[in-house]
DNA sequence: CTTAACTTTCAATAATTATTGAAAGTTTTA
DNA sequence: TAAAACTTTCAATAATTATTGAAAGTTAAG
């Protein structure tokens, strides 16, 4: 396989990694562009390399910097705009975690706390389930949230040994 | 908020946050409305209450079968076939990590081992940038594929206070 | 066997989501 | 201030994904 080949195949694969977790096909691929790149890429470079629209590439530049997946980078003697990807990957992940736990585990917490509330005759077959699944997946979402947020605060390392100690 | 309303917001709360953590946003709807109901449930009871058809009902309760989030109940007397929710939420959790682990970081482990070995001249900037970018990447898949494969392995509690004595 | 009860499939269609590109907006330079 | 260089927006459109429902398939009972 040459560099080509590889490049395209790196692309297409982290577009279809993103997407399967959380983040857009497209951003996927421009981050997985920009991190294979050793210098930043404008936005034409953008738009030639993936073949993308002008509209697209900045859209999707502009949601990479949103998620503080790349950065914006200045050339002195340039007006535009060049843009590098954050390639420390364990920041790359801990930083979609943050993102999509703030997107949308809290508003779930919300909305299922809400939920138990609901009236009615508490000796109801149906009402008693409904209150005991609500109640159940509250607990375990409250779980992973929690446990989400420890792993935002830890190191690559601390968490994997951490993890491990449990088995050793 | 009535037993209704809290129903149905519960059921669109489960599929919005299914869909956005990778199961279809129907199979977790179904898998909501298995949640609940004190009962297990035929393929037309799940078409009746969540408005689908019979071929959307069928092939979504096919598909809690395969990922291990519902059962099927024979009822003596009865051809039908009645189904149920996994309804221990941990469980659930742990199943959707082993089959999205296998169905997708497994594959992606694969291609990125492939793209190492790209030919050309290895002293290259953009042949050693792209090295170096899929080394790291391989390098945390590598890590959150263990780190998933213990959790699953491992109990509600056990995981939490794990992370959690790492703070104390 | 034959019929009835039920399940599965799949091509057509609908709904959703992503993309385009031209126009509007903004910033910089001279 | 005017014009050039660049970025952003957004309505139209394309691509993708999900859903329908009728037909085919399967299983069990009579």
């Amino acid at each position: 396989m040459n560099y080509h080949e590889a490049k395209d195949k790196f692309i297409q694969t982290w577009g279809t990694l993103g997407s399967s977790w959380g983040i857009s096909r497209t951003m996927a691929q421009v981050h997985a562009l920009l991190l294979i790149s050793p210098d930043a890429l404008s936005t034409e470079d953008v738009m030639d390399q993936l073949k993308i629209s002008r509209g697209n590439a900045n859209m999707n530049l502009r949601d990479l910097l949103d998620w503080g997946l790349a950065y914006k980078e200045l050339k002195s003697g340039d007006r535009k705009d060049f843009f590098i990807a954050e390639k420390d990957i364990w920041k790359v992940a801990k930083q979609i975690i943050k993102e999509r736990r703030k997107r949308e585990i809290e508003p779930v917490l919300n909305a299922l706390e809400e939920l138990k509330a609901v009236k009615g005759d508490k000796n109801d077959k149906k009402h008693k389930a409904f209150v005991e699944a609500v109640t159940n997946i509250e607990r375990v979402v409250e779980k992973a949230d929690f446990a989400f947020d420890k792993a935002i605060k830890l190191d690559e390392n601390a968490i994997v040994s951490a993890l491990f100690k449990l088995f050793k």
